[in-house]
DNA sequence: TCTGGGGTCCTAGGACCC
DNA sequence: TCTGGGGTCCTAGGACCC
């Protein structure tokens, strides 16, 4: 194994075999932090947390300062600011680091195809066919760490395996600022000596579990039978946790992972009882769904209400529909009817959401029907005011639909059919 | 410590069908 | 009367990840 930090110091002994280690794994380090210190150079070195600075926030991102004082992510600000009343408090900006995240990822889509994001601030690459154009698994992390630097200005760690699990604890342990490459041969030998949370799907929870068969590093989960791993976690779960602590990963880096569900929910800074004021929320977050759907070319078929009381007991109400929609008015319609059962006589709510579930592609119907077609004039409003600006729709056409079904929106579909290959043309 | 918002996946029970 | 087995779909809850 062969660590190098940001100093490009070797700390190693002897080469590194990477020949058989084509699986990389690319992590922004301190992601939006860093993002932020770009823009304001004077907070470097300082406690930096971005996250909610309101009452119920919690912690996204802390700098390497912060995390000194114990400051984690997904902590909650308040007991962030307890541990470390000095930090500078940042509040996100998402579209910043949709950015950054965007040519971070262009960086990685340059040395090889086979790119597999992960989140917004982390990649799979599996450079088996980069060889001959970018160089050994090793050296294409070091150009990834230096081009990354030098286009963004911020710093990654780059994990170096045989396979995708292996990679993202390699990264792991070469954060902040350095690569790792774990030989082939050396898979177990890293791996068996780690805690049992470093296993990709042990928790809080799963950790205590496995502590009550005493078992407390990845050697002694793959050491463990699977019956008696099973009995503790579960079949499915117990199959993956021997696996990868057997070091097995067969799973490919994978271009494109299509979506389950669109949602959108939200905590209220302080708890809601008026079932009206709940309402309205939900409205607005259905518009959201919807919006979002829409956008992405796919219907839901599925609504999920989730549903938080002020003491935190979370429920979920479920509900498939005949037919998959992405009208804002269908998503909350179904959703309100649900929410009806849970609250009134002074329940406290402290956060709700909507989620589209059962997700297919939109595509024509064959039949008319006034839903339909109320739905194409959403989509209609919404591409015009991406193009144009919300000035450019006429009040008009956001009231809905009139007595016969037909929508005012529609008149707009004439001079967008170039290219509205989806659009309905119905005489 | 007092808990965000975006998601994925798994489990378990019941309905329903053959 | 005292009752199969498998498959699929739906729903609710929960663990987990970033």
């Amino acid at each position: 194994m062969s660590k190098q930090d940001g100093s490009s110091r070797q700390v190693t002994t002897g080469p590194v075999d990477d020949s058989a280690t084509p699986i990389l794994h690319v992590d922004m380090d301190a992601f939006f932090v860093s993002v932020e210190l770009l823009s304001r150079p004077e907070l470097r070195g300082k406690p930096v947390l971005v996250g909610g600075t309101a009452g119920r926030g919690v912690v996204s991102a802390a700098s390497y300062e912060a995390r000194r004082f114990g400051v984690n992510s997904a902590m909650p600000m308040s007991v962030a600011l307890q541990r470390c009343p000095n930090a500078i408090v940042l509040r996100g900006d998402y579209r910043k680091y949709t950015e950054y995240s965007k040519r971070v990822m262009a960086i990685l889509g340059d040395l090889t195809p086979i790119v597999e994001p992960l989140s917004i601030d982390e990649a799979f690459l599996d450079v088996s066919g980069a060889r001959r154009l970018h160089g050994s698994p090793a050296e294409i992390a070091w150009t990834i760490r230096d081009r990354v630097r030098t286009e963004t200005g911020l710093a990654c760690s780059v994990g170096v395996a045989a396979s995708k699990y292996v990679a993202k604890v390699a990264s792991s342990r070469a954060k902040p600022d350095g690569m790792l490459v774990v030989p082939a041969a050396e898979t177990l030998a890293f791996l068996h000596p780690l805690p049992v949370s470093a296993l990709w799907g042990v928790g809080r929870v799963t950790e205590e579990s496995l502590a009550r068969l005493g078992l407390r590093t990845i050697g002694d989960v793959a050491a463990m039978p699977p019956e008696a791993l099973e009995r503790a976690v579960g079949p499915a779960l117990a199959g993956r946790l021997s696996r990868l602590a057997n070091g097995i990963d067969q799973r490919e880096v994978s271009l494109q992972r299509s979506e389950r569900s669109v949602g959108h929910e939200t905590t209220f800074g302080h708890d809601l009882t008026d079932p009206d004021e709940i309402r309205r929320a939900l409205l607005g977050l259905s518009t959201n769904v919807a919006a979002r759907l829409r956008k992405a070319g796919l219907t839901g078929r599925t609504v999920v209400l989730k549903l938080r009381y002020g003491d935190f007991r979370t429920v979920t109400r479920s509900r498939t529909l005949g037919e998959p929609t992405d009208v804002a008015r269908r998503i909350y319609e179904e959703a309100a009817a649900a929410l009806d059962d849970l609250v009134g006589d002074g329940a406290r709510v402290r956060l709700i959401g909507v989620r589209a579930e059962q997700l297919r592609p939109s595509g024509g119907t064959a039949l008319w029907d006034p839903d339909e077609e109320w739905r194409d004039a959403e989509r209609t409003i919404d591409r015009v005011v991406a193009k144009f600006g919300r000035g450019a729709v006429k009040p008009a056409a956001l009231v809905g639909r009139d007595g016969s079904g037909a929508v005012a929106g529609a008149r707009f579909r004439r001079p967008l059919d170039d290219d509205d290959e989806s659009g309905p043309d119905r005489g």
